[in-house]
DNA sequence: CAGTGGTCTAGACCACCGA
DNA sequence: CGGTGGTCTAGACCACTGG
């Protein structure tokens, strides 16, 4: 008869919570083994566990088989660093998305794609770039060199309607992906299709997508930095 | 008698990401019950769902109580965004770290800042203005209002040896942050302090942290974008 | 209704650590 | 050696879903 709705291992896990953020366990402190909080909540050890477990799966706690467990010295500060779909971000906010696409085209690999891609130099692979609107306003560049293995598709793709990213993620479900974030100035043509100065700063996300044993794509991914951050938030 | 060296229940997490890697199993696809599985690998109940419950954790599968269990539709790409010390980090490359304090005083909050740090319009805070050097070559400008109330003796730390992250977090554990990532352009007297022209793009975090029932301290890192970006890999 | 996942128990064996 | 955490079992009850 659990007067709370809130399952056993949770409440221990807020319990231990509670002590850290209250300023009772410290880092480096020793928290209580799992038999004492077996008896001081009554539950089974297995329950106590999976609480333990788990928060030092959050990074929260460091457990030492044989020694003990003890608060971490660094709580991480981490929250998933989403790198979504641009479309779903837009419509999440509430606002319209379109999308205007400027090229479609074949090319030949040089060398340094070609790598990146794991085909040989000379390789035909597809390059789109488009830019994504956020109620009308410029919002994303996107430039993508695709591995025609992954998606021999996608040059009929109506990018109206599915983004790059939603494309790509049904017809080569993503197993790997490498990325980078820098601020960086756009090219020419990319302040230009942005409708921005080409001084003005931009958040650039380059990406390397992998599924299964193809490299899938290559994105750059530019955000004019008036108009786009990042943001997160972190807590425990 | 464990032939293989890992734990049952990671056997089977490995089993389900073979099959999702593999293309056997593909987004939206319902993945065996438990109680299959169970049978298959000869395993108890609570064994095969903790892989299970795990791989939800990580947002790979997604379960439905009373229907079943599927393959998520979107694979986050997360990569703990480590927001970490960059002393730590710089030391982890294996280079030298250096500081050199521009600011070290009291100054009374705009209100502005006084609302960030939940203190009353007027209040004296601390204030730092540091840059952080990478084998000499300047590689962030930290510019951090702190609450004295958090940190009493903040002015009297040696941040040759200590940087303000590491003091901060020792006497006073984080337990909540708001961070953005933006690309901007410098101030003039932070591009100077940087090295680099005032039109040079830069990569600039802000963030707050929350220790317990205190707002800590609210810094803006700006990194030269020439000379540093966040790196993330993804895996699964 | 039968099947699903969510939780919990009371045991158990083991590897490891520190005294 | 006793205490720690890491793993596993064979049950159990429940809430929920679908047909």
């Amino acid at each position: 008869m659990p007067l709370s709705p809130l399952p056993a291992y949770e409440q221990v896990k807020a319990f231990i919570k509670a002590q850290i953020n209250g300023g009772h366990l410290r880092p480096g402190d020793a928290v209580p083994s799992e038999a004492v909080l077996q008896q001081q909540f009554g539950l089974s050890r297995m329950t106590v566990n999976r609480a333990m477990t788990e928060l030092a799966a959050e990074g929260l706690l460091t457990r030492i088989r044989g020694s003990g467990t003890v608060v971490a010295q660094w709580h991480r500060i981490s929250s998933t660093l989403a790198v979504r779909d641009i479309q779903e971000e837009v419509l999440e906010r509430g606002h319209r998305h379109s999308c205007v696409v400027l090229t479609l085209e074949i090319v030949s690999a040089d060398a340094a794609l070609a790598q990146a891609l794991g085909l040989r130099s000379g390789a035909k692979v597809f390059h789109s770039v488009m830019v994504h609107y956020e109620d009308g306003v410029p919002i994303q560049l996107e430039d993508r060199h695709v591995n025609p293995a992954a998606a021999p598709d996608y040059l009929q793709v109506d990018f109206q309607t599915t983004t790059p990213t939603q494309y790509l993620f049904q017809c080569a479900p993503l197993s790997e992906a490498r990325y980078s974030i820098e601020a960086a100035l756009p090219t020419k043509p990319e302040a230009k299709a942005l409708g921005i100065k080409a001084s003005e700063p931009c958040l650039v996300i380059t990406r390397c997508t992998i599924s299964g044993a193809h490299v899938a794509s290559q994105g750059r991914l530019v955000y004019p930095g008036m108009r786009y951050n990042l943001q997160g938030n972190f807590q425990l």
